[in-house]
RNA sequence: GGAGAGAUGGCCGAGCUGGCUGAAGGCGCUCGCCUGCUAAGCGAGUGUGGGGGUUAUACCUCACCGAGGGUUCGAAUCCCUCUCUCUCCGCCA
């Protein structure tokens, strides 16, 4: 099969080496590259040996097969291939040795940004790119979605708690159903108006599926695991949805390919103590609706912006405000190359916060899940381009349409897109 | 959970008493010929990855017949483990 050597092309590291290490150092990693370029000489020189002696067998055991035919005596050949072969496996075992070792390094090396992202070291240093929507003009003083959500009866994060723990969501009667619509008009949304196809993917996914979109091998603690397996709940509909062309070589006329996907995320949340304590905005268990898209490398920047755009159009339609920033190369996912996200006005807290992000991850994943495509009358493949962004994370969503749309009275309107998911109904009062 | 059967190239499907089989045959696809158009027919080609080599081709070579190990001078073919698929029985949303 593989040889094992994937990730970062080794090829173009180890011919790159600076300006690996200098893209690297831009997201304020250092690698030991110097010992990678070593391994792979090292690995070149086995392969070149292990394969000589390999070939020397081959050519001897026709010879043994000929005279065994012929009824010659061929011992002598047989005791000398037997040297070879024996030869030949110490050789594999320490190809497999070095190849392990550059795994290492590559596995855990994250994506080189693209050349047109911001340097940086810290989200303080992530460009606005622009702002839209009216900030709404409350003559109150509007209040945080956790205390209007257990007013209201439609959340109970207390009851949550004693059924799970803490970061858990429990959502109540119109609660409940506000965000089963959100979901609903999201996905009609990019079904029906941006191209998407639909899919339902596993919520659980073995190692492999981790280790190709670059939750692993670095990132285990940020991951619940299932006892007694090697399965993993997912924390993004990411992980199962871009698996699932993995190993695949496609067609370029099928390209770009858009899918669109709810799922329930699930993450531990680890070092985020303290963080976000209260309300639906860092949880354990959040449902969101993910857009992931397959594309030639010449148009994934567009299909980025695209896709952007598309994850827009929802808050648009829901009339929240937001914006939209550039995260700096200090910012930037291990699996990134590029990625914008969108940061919806909170009002309560009066800022904004992250409620999609929008990657263009490049070859990286591609190369990871080997992930290809062939160009129509060319020979060989290519790596396509994988793309994904949150369209859009649905419990912030419920967060931001209850604190923008509140009103004096405590209750809260419906935006009008949404009235028709919410069986025509214009407002959520008092639910008990 | 119990009992069987299977996993081969884009697809179907041989091979599985070990050696010239990277893999017959068919289908599909590509290019060429033929043809008033279509169909049929004829000829050639048609996997992926790695290493070497070349300015680039050519070319040489290694690996891959679900995955991993073993036996052997040599394995798609024999042995072991795992995964997945299918059939029957049981159980269950």
């Amino acid at each position: 099969m593989n040889t094992g050597i994937v990730m970062l092309d080794i090829k173009y590291v180890t011919q790159n080496l600076q300006e690996v290490q200098k893209a690297l150092s831009t997201r304020g990693k250092t690698a030991d590259l110097e010992d990678l370029n070593s391994f792979n000489e090292q690995r070149k020189k086995i392969l070149l040996e292990l394969e000589n002696l390999r070939h020397r067998r081959n050519v001897v055991s026709q010879e043994i097969a000929a005279m065994k035919k012929e009824g010659e005596d061929a011992e002598g050949l047989v005791a000398e291939m037997r040297k070879v072969s024996s030869s030949v496996k110490n050789l594999a075992n320490s190809l497999s040795e070095t190849e392990e070792k550059i795994n290492i390094i590559v596995m855990s090396l994250p994506n080189l940004p693209n050349a047109s992202v911001p340097l940086g070291e810290e989200p303080s240093d992530n460009p606005l790119r622009y702002t839209k929507g009216r900030l709404p003009d409350f003559d109150f003083e509007p209040l945080p979605h956790w205390t209007l959500g257990e007013q209201l009866g439609i959340l109970d994060f207390n009851r949550a708690a004693k059924i799970t723990g803490a970061r858990f969501p429990l959502y109540f009667g119109l609660g409940a159903r506000l965000e089963r619509a959100l979901i609903n008009f999201m996905l009609d949304m990019h079904t029906e108006h941006h191209g998407y196809k639909e899919v339902l993917p596993p919520f659980i996914v073995n190692r492999g599926s981790m280790t190709n979109t670059g939750q692993l091998p670095k990132f285990e603690e940020d991951l619940f695991k299932l006892q007694g397996w090697d399965y993993y709940l997912i924390p993004t509909a990411e992980v199962p949805v871009t698996n699932i062309h993995q190993g695949e070589i496609l067609e370029e006329e099928n390209l770009p390919v858009f899918y669109a996907a709810y799922t329930p995320c699930f993450r531990s949340e680890a070092g985020s103590y303290g963080k976000d304590t209260k309300g639906l905005i860092r949880q354990h268990q959040f449902n969101k609706v993910e857009l992931v898209k397959f594309t030639t490398p010449e148009t994934s920047y567009d299909e980025l912006e695209n896709l952007l755009n598309n994850a827009e159009t929802i808050l648009k339609r829901l009339e929240i405000p937001y914006q939209v920033i550039e995260l700096c190369t200090g910012d930037l996912g291990f699996s990134a190359a590029k990625t914008y996200d969108i940061e919806v006005w909170m009002p309560a807290q009066n800022v904004y916060r992250e409620i999609s992000s929008c990657s263009n991850f490049e070859a990286f994943q591609a190369r990871r899940g080997n992930i290809r495509f062939r160009r129509k009358g060319k020979k060989g493949t290519e790596l396509v381009h994988t793309l994904n962004g949150s369209g859009l994370a649905v419990g912030r969503t419920v967060a931001a349409v209850i604190e923008n749309f509140q009103k004096a009275d405590g209750s809260v309107a419906i935006p009008e897109a949404l009235q028709p998911y919410m069986g025509g109904m214009k407002r959520i009062e008092l639910c008990m």
